[in-house]
DNA sequence: TTAAACTGATACTATATTGATATCAGATAA
DNA sequence: TTATCTGATATCAATATAGTATCAGTTTAA
């Protein structure tokens, strides 16, 4: 049971290389080569994030992204719902009748409390809380930088 | 994100059925009635849940299957363990290396905690819990029964 | 004024996972 | 001795995941 896709691995690290750059375009190359993201697979990620207005981008040469939103207002629980789906029990969940097993439904009244434990949670990690727990442990580390990229 | 898969979701199911008919076994054809699930699935589930030692088997006319455990003792952290793959954050973890990127490591330290919460609050709804849910549910609507079956 | 550096949009492909079916051999009770 | 069961596999379709390719259009700067 894998917590985090491709996708949102990949859009969490792109967005955080936006957040490192505030107030300036990031083309999609150099955000590639920055995070090790297939380039036209990042492409998409990022698209999809203007959709819905977690970036803005502008075209031509010196274009790329940009964050259109604080950091702190970009939770991990909305990155998951865009590239994962919302978390949830099952498909049950989702018809509108009772469920044909009572079973599921006493499970399904056991797992939203947790959905909803894991919700909150995920919603409290930030792109603004991973870039300040990023500067924190650079700062312990100084010499390594920002390469130490293991083949 | 879907948090329980069919076979998950069959599987407590089945135990269910399991569970109230303690002492006597159940055959596959009777659970994949009883509970809706396609029969050969079913069979496939239930040999998974006897290498996990969590049902036991008798061949032949009158055969079938029974719990090997308490129901208290099957948590539905194990089930997702068995047929959904241990809860975890990203292939990352497993690679004894450092983190190409340490972002993700970051990330990663965030969501352990998370995963840990899950898999306790996991842990703690059994079989047995689900089974007293389930007749206090149906304590309170006798009506309904066992039947009720939307199409 | 045009070439290089960009994004927008979309179509495509490979692989893995999920959900499900089919078949045959062997055990057991009536 | 046959109908009712499980054991063990093999196969398959649908969907999700991960990644690639292509072409059109925008913008800057030489």
């Amino acid at each position: 049971m894998k917590v985090l896709t491709k996708k949102t691995d990949y859009a969490i690290r792109a967005l955080l290389s936006l957040a490192a750059s505030k107030g300036s375009y990031v083309s999609a190359k150099a955000i590639s080569a920055e995070q090790g993201i297939p380039y036209q697979f990042l492409r998409g990620l990022l698209q999809e994030m203007i959709r819905h207005n977690l970036v803005s981008s502008k075209e031509g040469v010196q274009g790329g992204f940009m964050l259109s939103k604080n950091p702190d207002e970009i939770g991990l629980k909305q990155l998951i719902g865009i590239f994962q789906g919302k978390v949830e029990v099952s498909e049950c969940m989702f018809r509108k009748q009772l469920c044909a097993n009572r079973a599921k439904c006493v499970l399904r009244h056991e797992i939203m409390r947790i959905e909803q434990v894991v919700n909150n949670e995920f919603d409290k990690i930030t792109i603004g809380k991973l870039q300040r727990d990023l500067d924190a442990v650079n700062a312990l580390r100084p010499a390594s930088g920002n390469v130490e990229e293991p083949k």
